[in-house]
DNA sequence: CGTTAGCACTCATCGACATTGAGTGCCAAC
DNA sequence: GTTGGCACTCAATGTCGATGAGTGCTAACG
């Protein structure tokens, strides 16, 4: 252990290089023949036994060449890993994209997403925010059929969420309005869970002040709230299948392993929402997700949201072997765009 | 050609059933010691190699078993294959999460193929309705920010659209209820494209009878309904997973096709368009579904809808060496049970 | 002392080859 | 019409040796 002299430094990020370029195991020839280097390849093996030692590299058998190991990709990327900008041609394709007006939430993030896997030989990857959490910005309820009554909810983020409940009574859609009117009277900067406890708090209250008409408000946002919990977070993938392409998962079980994990989404929400630190970008590599499924991933996440307020996180998943100094900068710019969309939203 | 004998139906009714059994070529020993023949191998073998120039069997190679064309599976579906009852276990699964109380279209829809693909070691899979072709039951309008409103729009089958989109003028919700309502009073049973017809009708005759309201209300319903083409139809597919298990699609190349039609979709919505003459249920056997991506594929799917108007198919998807007998009722079943529930959503 | 050439060694990959066994087609006999 | 016998095919499997990329180690070199 112990800090890594120069030369070491130099040849680790010309093996992580390397072999993200060809996806072989690396060996000394290879190196030594890259004119960057001047040594024999008897020196770059002593250097590489070096740096196996030291946990960054590792062979896959005896007689092959050595691939990096977790630990030298994080290496690679906290201090080797020069980043590349944004290339023009991915410039425009976001600009026609995602650069575009509005459209709820949702779309948004679809949009994103969809860029993503298009840009990138990965998977694109967003997780919505949970909807419990948002600050609210309209409700409007809408008479369907007697007493079954739709709820329109929608964010100040743009989100749009439809809720379908059955109210106590048969009102008529005037009685309706005036029962949307009074809780968006209400609001004000809070979350569904906020509105309901100042519903409440009213109720509570001058119980008996309006008497009718403000009784039959408080027992239809009770049975709306009664059945709120919809959705709570979830997430988002596309471009599933341009992991297809990388000869890592030719392996069908490893495949096999990865696409469940996309199938069931919870996993991969629990890693997204991992991130509470605050960190504007995150870089999770391999094992680091502790999820056994994703052994052999890599995520590269970076937060987007309205202003100050993050709603959620969006990258993609491919794997370990990623081209970081690429993928790291686009992400940040596709959750840059995507927040500025959003914003514009407002 | 022509008619085949008592014994031949006999023997390929078996071989069928051993190949979706075993999925493994069967072979004429196999047969003989199934004690459902008294016959000797060397005599299947005779009336095996008649079937196979009928075109109903087919060898992988010279010395193997023989497994059913396409053609045999046709021929078994249409003639042979005996309908098994629905299993009580799966009666009692559909009952828990189908036929509960109602909820949007979309929900329900999901819910249905997710009981398929529990039910079933295949895909479940359904197509949204065209929502342009639906009748609409209710429109609203919601104020969001200046000029941009929202508009919810309810189908009779209980499908809940949003559509977003941005006003001529900035106008109060209370106009904007107003415009919702005089929607309303003219919706009676027409589709998106009816009612824009029938508003540019009214538009035309009495322009100026109520001059200042009406034309906001129509200037209003012009920009929403230069937006609405949304979501036209769409496929919903859950278990994906288990195609995984099959032993067919342990090849890469041609899992990598099939996930590829899940991808885009597109494809898939083509076959199951293709049911416009009304049949109840559908069996589509490999090639016969034209796709090349879906050629070791075969479709199982039901018209689901509410009373006499169909509003799309429901069913799976799964090797060509599919289960037919239990899997076709089930289907069957599915379907009703959703085409109830909607009903019931009225 | 760092660097390098040389050398013996390891091990995945590949083609050649033989073996096995399930299955067939055909023919002659029952 | 049915059956046993027999030669034949061919995928799957295993063994063997050659090949070659790559390693670790050691000794020599500057």
């Amino acid at each position: 252990m112990g800090i890594l002299s120069e030369r070491q430094l130099k040849v680790l990020k010309a093996v992580v290089e390397e072999y993200i370029h060809s996806g072989e195991p690396v060996g000394s020839r290879t190196l030594s023949r890259s004119t960057y280097f001047q040594l024999s390849p008897a020196t770059l093996r002593n250097v590489m036994a070096d740096l196996e030692d030291e946990g960054f590299l590792c062979q896959p058998h005896t007689s092959a060449g050595r691939i990096p190991t977790d630990q030298g990709f994080r290496f690679y990327v906290n201090n080797l890993a020069g980043l590349a900008s944004v290339s023009p041609a991915a410039k425009m394709h976001i600009r026609e994209r995602l650069e575009v007006a509005g459209g709820r939430l949702e779309e948004v993030l679809h949009d994103g997403v969809l860029t993503l896997a298009q840009l990138t030989p990965y998977v694109g990857i967003v997780s919505l925010p949970d909807f419990r959490r948002m600050i609210i910005r309209h409700i409007r309820f809408v008479k369907l059929h007697e007493r079954r009554v739709l709820a329109v909810v929608v964010s100040v983020s743009g989100s749009v969420q439809n809720v379908l409940f059955d109210a106590d009574d048969d009102l008529t859609q005037d009685q309706l309005n005036h029962a949307s009117n009074y809780l968006n009277a209400l609001l004000g900067s809070l979350t569904l869970s906020g509105i309901k406890r100042k519903v409440l708090q009213e109720m509570a209250s001058d119980k008996r002040c309006y008497d009718e008409l403000f009784t039959q408000v408080l027992a239809l946002s009770r049975s709306f709230f009664a059945k709120n919990p919809e959705q709570q977070s979830d997430v988002m993938l596309d471009g599933r299948l341009n992991l297809l392409e990388h000869p890592e998962f030719a392996d069908v079980d490893r495949m096999k392993s990865i696409f469940r994990a996309f199938e069931e989404k919870g996993s991969i929400l629990k890693i997204l929402d991992g991130a509470l630190d605050g960190e504007q970008l995150r870089v999770i590599i391999g094992s680091e997700s502790h999820c056994e499924e994703m052994r052999h991933c890599s995520l590269v996440t970076a937060e987007y949201g309205r202003e100050e307020r993050t709603l959620g996180q969006i990258g993609v998943i491919g794997p370990t072997r990623m081209d970081y100094s690429r993928i790291i900068p686009l992400v940040n710019y596709i959750a840059d765009a995507m927040s500025r969309r959003l914003q514009m939203n407002k």
